[in-house]
DNA sequence: TGAATATATGAATATATATTCATATATTAT
DNA sequence: ATAATATATGAATATATATTCATATATTCA
């Protein structure tokens, strides 16, 4: 008897092994838009020079000078990764003269930073 | 008189602006290798179906079956978003017979979710 | 033992992104 | 007006990564 079908290895795309579970978390999922704003969010967060920008900001401010400086890195590396942090609103900026100085935009980012920082550090 | 040296658009990378700034900004940024541990957990973090996966995980745990069919995408594709998760432990897993389940590995994940969720929620 | 099923994973490809270089813009001082 | 300086940004390159496809592994059941 002849067997037109590929064999298949995997069923459970198509359908769920533990339906109320999968109910229950139907209600905490969020959506693909949500995901994407969030996710959009950590990926800010997401490089080791933006994390040491964001750290240098914990309690001043900094101009872009400055933190170029501390860092070691380019002026212009610093000022590409700040606009990175400015466009998902975790820094905002304000002009003196020639010089812009940076500040943290809220608490929230400062929690962010504390509770991964705790991960990490078990 | 010429001027062998090309021209200076940028000093400030040799010296910083505000050097007490700076210096109160040295106590609380953090090393290179810190940062750079502290971002790989953010990125972890920082994909959308990664999001979605671990938001469908507050409550419950899920099997990977059960993930795949809620999210509609691939075994494939899931079990390799889990691996990065895993190795970041963002999830535990625990196997019963053929079947592996999956749930936030502690409450810093669901604060870190949180967070994030409040910070695009304005 | 062999078939079925749940999960994991290596390789390949396509896409995103971090840095550098060059240069533009904005402000101040001469 | 011109020079100097702080910052921003476009283009290019190099590196990282998400998904797919094929296949491997682990467990259960007949």
């Amino acid at each position: 008897m002849l067997n037109l079908m590929t064999k298949q290895t995997t069923m459970c795309e198509n359908q769920a092994i533990h339906p109320d579970a999968v109910a229950a978390a139907m209600d905490t999922l969020v959506t693909n838009d949500l995901a994407q704003n969030v996710a959009r969010t950590f990926q800010a967060l997401a490089d080791p020079t933006r994390v040491r920008l964001l750290t240098s900001l914990l309690t001043v401010e900094l101009c872009v000078c400055d933190m170029a400086y501390m860092l070691g890195t380019s002026q212009s590396a610093v000022s590409h990764q700040l606009r990175v942090l400015r466009d998902l609103k975790l820094v905002r900026a304000r002009r003196s003269g020639r010089v812009i100085y940076y500040t943290l935009d809220d608490d929230h980012i400062r929690d962010l930073l504390q509770k991964a920082l705790d991960h990490v550090q078990h």
